[in-house]
DNA sequence: GTCAGTTTAGAACAAACGTTCGATTTGTCC
DNA sequence: GGACAAATCGAACGTTTGTTCTAAACTGAC
């Protein structure tokens, strides 16, 4: 958080983080002002609307998290090429931009970027889509170099499901880590978390 | 859906409709009325409230889904016992009543299922918790007994990956098929999609 | 100090929400 | 056929929602 001391920011923060607790639909822009210690009528001031708050968001994380992949993707491509890059390389290089800052206290960052893929709401599945498709398929070109016996529709899905397991990750682990406290203390380490995934995901991949 | 005629079964259908592709804290009694052709003083004539209603599609089906679960292991200790349960079995029968309707066409059911995981509306986590949790401990037990090499948090940690992989191909395939026409041909047999569910799920689960 | 431009404050707006109420209709037994 | 319960209906309840408006407070340049 590091206290910004800005109207606009201090929204953003604030709705951030209700967004990732409550989901965006459930949550007022009183809470988010109340909460952000700033006028009601601010959001619409700096924002115009509720869906432009959304959108300003989803920009400042969601394109950064994906604009994140892209970089490290060419970072490998650049390592690697002429050969294929190894699947958990991909693997990681697409999973660890969403999971940055997410073993760190108060950090909503992670679960609201979960949150992001899976809240319905009106408008912004267009913008996602717009920013998140592009990404697919520039890794679905690498991938199918690795794993070129699995069919492409097969490879689709099972990126699909990759992507189930880490949105779950993102936005439900720590709620339900407080309900298995004999696990909690094992998985609170964020890099073995990120490890896990990243194992889980490439077997799941690769498989058969 | 087979056209019931009486209200209430036309309030749950329209409802398990509405909340599968709105999301639940986002659909209003007066939406679900409407597509249900009914009073709007029937929801809360019949069920109470709109909490009232969520519970009672809960009951309906979630817990319908994990008895069916509980059956199907039920059904594979019996056949095994006392050897271990082959993975790919244990996790076949824990996806696939989830999975049951999932291909057929204008079906909710599977939609509304992984939508109750995640829509975080006030009070129902703990409903779905209760109902979930026995089951979650009860697949944990012959998981071990098969893996016995992995370590309990971390077993849990890739249970709940798998279960991220579901709700997320639960609630967006057939959103996300739309956009992928090359691919959405492959995905149309839902009996092709489980077997690919679980060929993903058992890999991650044992890998390494 | 003054003035233009930007930001904040409080109050109010229409619309939509879940819920409640009394009247009306429907169905069923005597 | 009349009577009683169940079900449906239309209308309204009080809140809460996102949004808008105008006045007040602040900011920096001259």
């Amino acid at each position: 958080m590091a206290a910004p001391c800005d109207t606009p920011s201090r929204i953003l923060d604030a709705a951030e983080r209700l967004f990732a607790d409550r989901g965006i639909a459930a949550t007022s822009l009183r809470e988010i002002t109340r909460e952000a210690g700033v006028n009601l009528a601010a959001v619409n001031y700096h924002f115009g609307s509720k869906d432009g708050l959304i959108r300003e968001l989803v920009r400042r994380r969601f394109s950064a998290v994906n604009e994140a992949r892209l970089e490290a993707l060419a970072r490998l491509e650049a390592e690697y090429s002429p050969a294929p890059i190894p699947i958990e390389k991909l693997v990681r290089a697409f999973l660890e931009p969403a999971m940055r800052h997410f073993g760190e206290e108060d950090s909503a960052f992670p679960r609201f970027v979960g949150r992001l893929h899976l809240d319905p709401y009106p408008g912004m599945l267009q913008e996602l889509r717009g920013a998140f498709l592009p990404v697919l398929e520039r890794f679905l070109g690498p991938l199918q170099r690795v794993l070129p016996e699995v069919p492409r529709p097969v490879l689709f899905l099972r990126t699909f499901l990759m992507m189930g397991s880490l949105i779950h990750l993102l936005s439900n682990l720590r709620k339900h880590a407080e309900i298995f406290p004999a696990c909690a203390d094992a998985l609170r380490d964020p890099d073995r978390i990120l490890d896990e995934l990243v194992g889980f995901a490439a077997a799941g991949l690769r498989h058969d």
